[in-house]
DNA sequence: GCGTCCAGGTCTACC
DNA sequence: GGTAGACCTGGACGC
């Protein structure tokens, strides 16, 4: 096993955010369906978040701390480190951040098209002022990709504590202790036949070997790829062994509409009233009539409509959270 | 307890 | 360019 003991980070700097509002700290970090905005392991209390990430190889404790409200957000942040950080990376590190908790996004054509739309109007007073996803680091959200392939919630979960037990990094600062997910250049040390057996891969052991290889070898960081046009950016994302249509979708949110056969039912009978009768068969269509009515706040009307499943049961008449 | 099925996709060989 | 079949594994289900 990887983890032994945390390492000890010291503060290290800090700073102000002033995100577009309206903007909603809580329901933007802590979202109601339950993801996490960084690790499995981060803690959310009374308008604070203690979370962790990897900047250039370094690992990051990160504490967040609402000190605004929905029309005037402010949020505080304290960076932790067990190295000096230098200007270029205390910059780099802020616009991770700011990428990461998307400050800069602005929702006001989002909630206007919401507006007249039958599915958003109610959603969108449920859960005003939440920003989408912005996955702090790149190999993270490929590990979420690659484990929710083919495999219920429980064993994608399994699968993902496996690889943070037996292969991540564990952090200590603020008082906190928290694990992180693996280095890809742990990863590439690891041979995909020991990952199969210890985090339970299957076949996805192989592909995780070939994109933490890909990554060592040089690919765009998260920030890149987001300064990138976002087709390009799946395209490069696409180019990744056992990442296709969907996880590059789910990787970058803002490109696409990333359907797999468990929100296309939800889907389905969001705009036909009725379960597809071949979920996997029926996204492609799903994803031209989301195209064709949210056109680029499609990607925003996915996280919205995934993150009000409850409230959005009892309006439909169906229990959507039940598939 | 045991056997069978299949799941929050992707790749490849084959046509 | 379109598509069937294979791919790990373990939980759910029927018997």
């Amino acid at each position: 096993m990887y983890l032994g003991f945390g390492l000890d980070l010291e503060e290290t700097f800090s700073g102000e955010f002033e995100p577009i509002a309206p903007y909603c700290f809580e329901l933007t970090v802590h979202k109601p369906a339950g993801w996490w905005w960084s690790t499995p392991d981060e803690v959310f209390e009374s308008g604070t978040c203690w979370s962790a990430t990897r900047f250039n190889g370094k690992l990051l404790g990160l504490k967040l701390c609402n000190k605004g409200n929905l029309q005037k957000p402010l949020i505080a942040y304290t960076v932790y480190s067990n190295t000096d950080l230098d200007a270029a990376e205390k910059q780099g590190i802020k616009g991770m951040l700011a990428r990461a908790l998307q400050t800069e996004e602005n929702l006001k054509e989002f909630y206007t098209l919401s507006e007249k739309d039958d599915i958003l109007r109610d959603i969108v007073k449920d859960l005003y002022g939440m920003h989408t996803i912005g996955w702090p680091e790149l190999f993270p959200s490929l590990i979420l990709a690659l484990t929710l392939q083919m495999a219920p919630m429980k064993r994608s979960n399994q699968m993902m504590n496996s690889l943070i037990t037996e292969y991540g990094d564990q952090v200590c600062f603020d008082g906190k202790t928290m694990r992180y997910w693996p280095s890809f250049e742990k990863v590439v040390s690891v041979s995909a036949e020991e990952l199969k057996a210890k985090a339970k891969l299957g076949y996805r052991s192989t592909n995780l070997v070939a994109i933490a290889n890909s990554l060592k070898q040089g690919f765009p960081s998260m920030d890149e790829l987001w300064r990138m046009d976002p087709d390009d950016a799946k395209k490069k994302l696409c180019t990744l062994r056992g990442i296709g249509d969907y996880s590059a979708e789910l990787v970058m949110p803002r490109s696409g509409f990333p359907l797999d056969v468990w929100s296309a039912k939800i889907f389905n009978i969001l705009f036909f009233g009725k379960k597809p009768e071949n979920s996997r068969e029926a996204i492609p269509d799903l994803k031209k009539a989301a195209e064709q009515r949210w056109g680029i706040w499609r990607g925003n009307a996915f996280v919205y409509v995934l993150n009000d499943l409850g409230p959005l049961s009892k309006r439909v008449g169906v229990d959507l959270t039940s598939f």
